[in-house]
Formats: structure tokens, C-alpha cells, sequence
DNA sequence: TTGAAAGCGCTAACAG
DNA sequence: CTGTTAGCGCTTTCAA
């Protein structure tokens, strides 16, 4: 039950009747050692459940195989899924990664990148939508290789990866209009940095190709992209008069929360109003009615990001983008449920 | 942009004109070193930017200050609080976390603990419902201190947390049963292992306790504890008959895709059918209708285990509870809105 | 093909 | 109060 006594190299070396450093090479199938040598001292290690010291390794090479994950919740559905497709790539390359979140405290985001520098991870992958060159600038550069995951932060550091949001809402706009909606509102996010206004503005855009403008009215703002949010934008699309045939909120979430304070309001969705997220978190496709959203690849963004890492650092990748400093993903307009034409007055 | 030269003791010590050693106690902050010589190497470092290596420290000392989670899925609500609640107090001991998932692959969860191992984590937190004695056996025991969550392994390792499911499903049962129904129908998760049979049992328990059985026609059976499960479920349900006027799900994960097909299938929930989940993920409260479920502190879940694993590395931890072996936390009923009596037929 | 030796950055006796 | 020394487990010259 307790410690098993460490094997280390020297244990077996000395069992084996040759160098330690004979160990090291038979171990890392250097071809240089004799054949029977290698074999014998390999059966010794595996006998004696020799575990190699990741540690000793690091500080000798200066190379951890471990990848830093920071990000701003632990417990959003979409990061999950992102952080689901970065793992998927790094345990296929033999790495590691340690994860932590900063829930939306600067400070404590800037303690975090030392703290895995200290660690010495090889690279970080930010998903932080709300890191500014600013705060880069304070700190004094990033002491490690980095790439922004879903933030265009190419003014910043040379590496990130985004989706295209503001082609997203621009979308899930004319696909509204398309159906006869004018009354539309957003649902925005005043955490939402660059997502928010990126976002925002597809919408502005699809408006004002159609002669059409943002009605202030209907430019409503809730403090973050969580679910309760969107019980606090329900009740003001209800407080609106004329109400808003159509609203589009910042993320699924929003309109998740939205969603079910509408219909305890006893509105019918989408015969009374239609409903649009953004995101597509495999929860939307589940909801009823099933939500109405742009697709976002998340895994694919996890994916891509750990593959820009690792390319980074030299190792082979499979995706060619990866080796691009600036990848822009596109999603897909999901129309599912929530939606449909207006009601007649 | 690229890295600053890394400044180590010794580059301090050099310009300090001291020898390494006092400033290694200088920055350790031992009360030994001089006040002058102790500020100067302090404002050296800052200065140069020093920052520990980590690596190092842990190659001398043996402590990695690092706890390796590992769970099966990585993007599933439940575990996402936990792992929340778990980096809420790591965080605070100045632990990281290493964090990885097996996605139901047994070979795979065994390969992560002896990475984990390799990579010299003070201690695991595994989040495993299959993990089992026989399994453990034929790894030859845990290189590392362990500590199971949301696991009964008692009869493995001394080292569990878990939650009392049995009374949960039970309590949710008798809750049905006040209603009014007797035609009650429980939905499993062929994967859930220990976790399926407490919340099976406790339905059952319930059942008996009023006279009666789980009919095996109501004893229903999903492939996981998924979305989609819930879907397979409805479809079961649907085809019932005479139809269960409530059923109870494995989760809450199952309950929402039910409820999704029940009700494009034309039912109302709770009008025509109760439907009652379990855990009470965050998203619970925000359904139409707000899933009534039974509450499992997934938070304090993370936090606790977390604080055992630490109390066993002999940090000192706030909640007495750590301190035990085995930790059974009890959850409550969360009645909502998607059960109501049976409608009259 | 192998061994001896140095050293990664740090902590911790032990001496002074 | 401070310096010297050793060594954690490993990789990697350099010689043999």
C-alpha cells in the first residue's frame, strides 16, 4: 500500500552490472547499445516497475512535455468541450497539462502564468477573452511560448486562434429577417470583451444590409454569459413594448436562461418569439425546443490550439493550419426549433 | 518576445556577492539571514525577475505540490463542478492540478496514473465510478496516495468520498409516491457501475416500503448517462404500456433529453408525465420545466476531496471532515416544477 | 559499445 | 549569520 521504494536508474544499473548511464541509453532505445545489453537491462526496469522521474528529465532538458491550460471558468460547457479536444491531441504526443482558472480576476490570471512558468511548462494555451496587449505591456511579456485560444490577439502575441463570431450573428440575423422578424433584439454581455462586441456587430451588420438598425430598445446588456443572465434579459424583453418578435443572445447559455423564464411567462417558443444562442454547446441540440444557434467548433478549437502548441515547439502536426500564427475558424448556422417566423398581429 | 535568459540563484547570488545558499534562504524566507542581506537579495530578484524552478525544487524535496485528477469524461457538468470545487482550494495551498480524462477506456485510466506517477504528483484524486478492487490488484496497488471520489472503494483503499445515492433516489421516490403515482418508472445507465446500482435500489427501496415492486416493464435501461440516453429512454417511455405516469432518471444529463422528445412528442411535463432527475447540475434550476432533482453537493464534493488529499500530505485543512477516512456526504431533495400528481385518467 | 564525469537549479546538512 | 559541499535522477559530452 505505501511508497514501493523509487527505482531509479542507478538501482538498476548496479543490478545489472553496468553504468548508469549504459541504463539511460538502453532505456531511450538509443542505438548504440549492444542489443542483449539493452534487452537484459530493459527486463530489469519493467521487472522492477522502473518509473522514469518526469522531474529529473525536465530539469536536465529543460523540457516538460507539459502544455498550461488557463481559462476563466472551470465549469463552462463550452471550455469542457474545447479543453476535451486539447486533451485529446496531447495525450496522442505524450503530454501533459495542467489546468486552472482565474474566474474573471486579472490578478489572479497573471499569478497563474507565473506559477506555470515556475512550473516550467513548455507552452500556454490562453483562453482568456479578456487579456489586452495592455495587460501584456504590465507584465512584461509573457515569459513562455503562448497561443490565445478564441481571442484575436494577433496585436498582441504572433500565435492565436478565434472563430469568426461576427460572421456568426451576421447569419443568425438574416436567417431572423429571412423568416419576416424586424423587432429583433440582442442579448449582450458586459464581460464579454472582444467576443461582445464582435458579436454584437454581425448583428448591426445583418440589420443594416436589410435598411434596418439596431433599435436601443432592443440592444439589451446582461452582466455575463451564464444562464442566469439570460432570466435577467427575459425580463426585460418582457418589460419591452413593442416586444421584440426575435431575440439573439450573446450564447446558448443567455438563451437557455432566457428561455425558460419566457415560457413560464407563458409564452410559446417559437409561435410567440423566436430564440437564437450562439455557440452550439451539445446541450443546445437537447433543449426543447431544440435551440437555434451558429456552430462553433469547440473541440476543433481545442484541437487546433494544442496542435499550434505543440508546433511551436517542434513536433510534428497533422493539421497544416496549425502551423499558421493566425487561425480564424468559420462555424454554421444551426437552425433547429426555436425559431420560426414571426406571429401575425 | 522570446525568453529573458532565465536567472537562477546562483546569477543572484553572483551579483548579491553572497553564496547561493543564503540566497535560497533569503528567498525561503528563514528567519537566519540577515535583514539588510535578506531585503537586498529580495529586491535582486524581483529586480532580475527571478522565479523558482519549480522542477528543481521538486527533484531535492521529493514534493511536487501538484495533485493529478482523473476522471472519465472532461467535458461532463457534474465533474466540471467538482474539478471547480477541487481547484478552489488547491489554489489556495498553492497546489496545481494536472487534470486528465480515460473516456471509459480502462487501459487508458491506468496508463494516467502512472504518468502521474512519473510525473511525481504528491497525490490522486480519481474520480472513477469503475475503478475496483480486482483492477488495483492486477496494477500491484497505487504508486501514489490516492483518494477516490464518488467511488464507495472502501474495501480498495482507505481513502473515499462519496455520496449517500441510495437515499437520494429513495427520498426522490417517496416524493413520486406522495404525488400520487404508483406507475413509476427508473431509467439506468448500463455504464454506471456502483452508481447505478445505489440509485436503482433506493427506487426500489422506496417501492417496497409502499407495498410495492419496480415493475420490470418500468426498469429501464440507457446505454450511459448521457443526453442521448435520455432520448433512447423517452422512446422507451413512449412505448409503454399501459405509460409510467413518472419516471425518475439515472441524471440530470438523461432527464433533459428525455423531457426534450417527451414533449416534441406532445406531452406535458408535468401535466401528463412527472419527470425527475438527479444531481441537480447547475443547469437543472434553468429547464422548462425546472427539473426537480435530488441535490448532490458537487462543489463541496471537489472541495473535500481535495482537502483530504492534502490533510494526507499532512497540510493543515479548515473542514474536520477531511480528516476521516471515508467522507459520505448527504444531498436533499430539489422539488421543481417537472412533477406534479399523475393526471386523472 | 561502454564508463566516468559534469551539471540542470535547488535545498539542506555541516562547518565556520 | 554565511559559505562549502553534497546530491535529488536524469541526460550528455568526452574518452576509452
Amino acid at each position: 500500500m505505501s511508497t514501493p521504494k523509487h527505482v531509479t536508474i542507478k538501482e538498476i544499473a548496479r543490478r545489472a552490472g553496468v553504468s548508469h548511464s549504459t541504463v539511460s541509453r538502453a532505456l531511450n532505445n538509443l542505438p548504440v547499445v549492444a542489443p542483449e545489453t539493452a534487452a537484459r537491462i530493459r527486463a530489469l526496469a519493467h521487472e522492477l516497475g522502473y518509473m522514469p522521474s518526469a522531474t529529473a528529465r525536465t530539469l536536465k532538458t529543460n523540457r516538460s512535455r507539459v502544455l498550461g491550460v488557463i481559462y476563466n471558468r472551470i465549469a463552462d460547457p463550452f471550455y469542457s468541450e474545447v479543453l476535451a479536444g486539447i486533451q485529446s491531441v496531447v495525450h496522442r504526443y505524450g503530454y501533459s497539462v495542467f489546468v486552472s482558472a482565474f474566474e474573471y480576476d486579472p490578478r489572479r490570471e497573471e499569478g497563474l502564468i507565473r506559477t506555470m512558468a515556475a512550473r516550467q511548462v513548455d507552452a500556454l494555451l490562453l483562453c482568456s477573452t479578456t487579456f489586452t496587449a495592455q495587460r501584456l505591456q504590465e507584465m512584461g511579456g509573457l515569459p513562455i511560448p503562448a497561443v490565445f485560444v478564441h481571442n484575436r490577439a494577433t496585436d498582441v502575441l504572433p500565435h492565436s486562434i478565434y472563430h469568426d463570431d461576427r460572421s456568426g450573428t451576421r447569419a443568425l440575423t438574416q436567417h431572423l429577417l429571412e423568416l419576416g422578424h424586424r423587432r429583433i433584439a440582442f442579448g449582450g454581455n458586459a464581460r464579454g470583451g472582444l467576443l461582445h462586441e464582435q458579436r454584437r456587430q454581425g448583428v448591426v451588420d445583418a440589420l443594416a444590409e436589410a435598411g434596418l438598425r439596431l433599435d436601443p430598445a432592443y440592444d439589451l446588456m446582461a452582466p455575463d454569459g451564464q444562464m442566469r443572465s439570460g432570466a435577467i434579459l427575459a425580463e426585460q424583453v418582457l418589460a419591452c413594448s413593442p416586444r421584440p418578435t426575435a431575440i439573439l443572445c450573446f450564447n446558448d447559455m443567455q438563451a437557455l436562461g432566457l428561455m425558460q423564464v419566457l415560457q413560464t411567462a407563458g409564452l410559446r417558443i417559437p409561435d410567440d418569439i423566436s430564440v437564437a444562442g450562439f455557440d452550439d454547446i451539445p446541450l443546445a441540440a437537447f433543449l426543447y425546443p431544440a435551440l437555434t444557434t451558429y456552430h462553433q467548433p469547440q473541440w476543433e478549437l481545442g484541437e487546433l490550439a494544442a496542435q499550434a502548441a505543440l508546433h511551436m515547439l517542434g513536433e510534428p502536426v497533422t493539421d497544416p493550419r496549425a502551423t499558421f500564427d493566425v487561425i480564424t475558424l468559420q462555424g454554421r448556422l444551426m437552425v433547429r426549433r426555436s425559431t420560426a417566423p414571426p406571429p401575425v398581429p
